[in-house]
DNA sequence: CAGTCTTTGTGAAGATTTTCACAAGCTCCA
DNA sequence: TGGAGCTTGTGAAAATCTTCACAAAGACTG
């Protein structure tokens, strides 16, 4: 989050931002910015703050991000097209290295610059490739048998569209994104606005 | 997420849970479990663990998912498709009760069962609907203004899926889900694996 | 160059969350 | 009916997270 608001800052050109500007924009407290950016070094300069340039790479070697990653997309359905569309993907540096789908009749088709591959041909296309991301975007059912192939065939990273509960070994990490419980969250929220929300911003 | 496994083992015929077992679902503790479920009454029996059914109608009702929620859904994308296409929505008590779109192109196209609506009429659908929910599927660009747009409409609850960091008064609840942040904390667990990953499950 | 102003980095205090541990309660079986 | 076997609900302890508050350090001014 800090990453996003400092590269705002950056290419808008400020060349330094305190803790105080930078919690009032990410919506918490200048103590939580100065123990968070601790954590990883001493970045700033007293009485000036934090030079945003270089925060921005450090921030960005931290997160692994000088390099490129593959993102293999599991699911040529619509939440797949959504996602190898999505610009701020290879801006980021993901870049949609393969696109599969089961059904024979997506195969072959073109899809941006890729083309739908066979689920077939994936652990031997994941074996040439180096600690690939696997972005999963298919129907709940087949999701964990999916995913236990990915990892068998040595996939370390999954972020998980499919509306179903996975599981993985501790060495693998998942990411879920689950549109249904995101509405259920705000459903709760709107039915008992006693229970103030969590931050505001 | 209890509600969630509840309605699997539900399904299943299963008559009751223990926090054991759901705890073993989750992937969390027993004690976890009992102290969650606990703040929000006394639901399980001694000696035989929590009715499946009558707790998942009980959370069902503390999330206030008893009544149908009516959803909007901003931008007429790939992303808005694939929301719109969700199974998973309609199934749970969210009804896609509108599609909006600025580009003329696409103003007037059906799509499933909605037709695509112009963002003109925005505030005078807004006033004939009760607490609707908006799905903000659009570019980061102009995703403030829309937001500001439907906070002053009345609309108090948002799932924002824009690239963007937005800011709501603080009686508005609003969600974002940000795919390029999702695969950089991937990055992250990937280039530094020392830092163990939340939860393996 | 001394004094003032600003802002970081960080121990310590405070708040919150999670875990522990066990009494109380329910079931089941003989 | 009574005792053995589970499992909840919950205070108390432990762990974690957030806030406070201030010394240390750089910047700016006259």
């Amino acid at each position: 989050m800090y990453l996003r608001y400092l590269e705002d800052l950056d290419t808008r050109g400020q060349q330094t931002a305190s803790s105080d500007e930078l919690a009032h924009l990410c919506g918490t407290t200048p103590a939580q910015v100065r123990k968070d950016l601790s954590f990883f070094g001493s970045f700033g300069k007293r009485g000036l703050g934090y030079p945003v340039h270089d925060l921005t790479a450090h921030l960005r070697e931290i997160l692994g991000l000088q390099r490129e990653w593959k993102v293999l997309i599991i699911g040529a359905g619509k939440i797949g097209a959504a996602l190898a569309n999505y610009r701020g993907f290879r801006q980021r540096g993901f870049t949609v290295a393969g696109v599969y789908d089961s059904d024979p009749h997506k195969v072959g088709q073109p899809w941006g610059d890729a083309i739908v591959r066979p689920m077939d041909t994936l652990e031997a296309d994941l074996a040439r490739m180096d600690s690939p991301i696997a972005v999963l975007a298919i129907p709940a059912d087949g999701a964990q048998a999916v995913v236990d192939r990915l990892v068998e065939a040595g996939v370390r990273a999954i972020l998980n569209f499919a509306p179903a509960q996975i599981t993985v070994p501790a060495n693998v990490n998942l990411k879920s994104v689950n549109m249904a419980m995101e509405l259920e969250g705000l459903s709760f929220a709107l039915t008992n606005p006693g229970y103030l929300d969590e931050g505001a911003a």
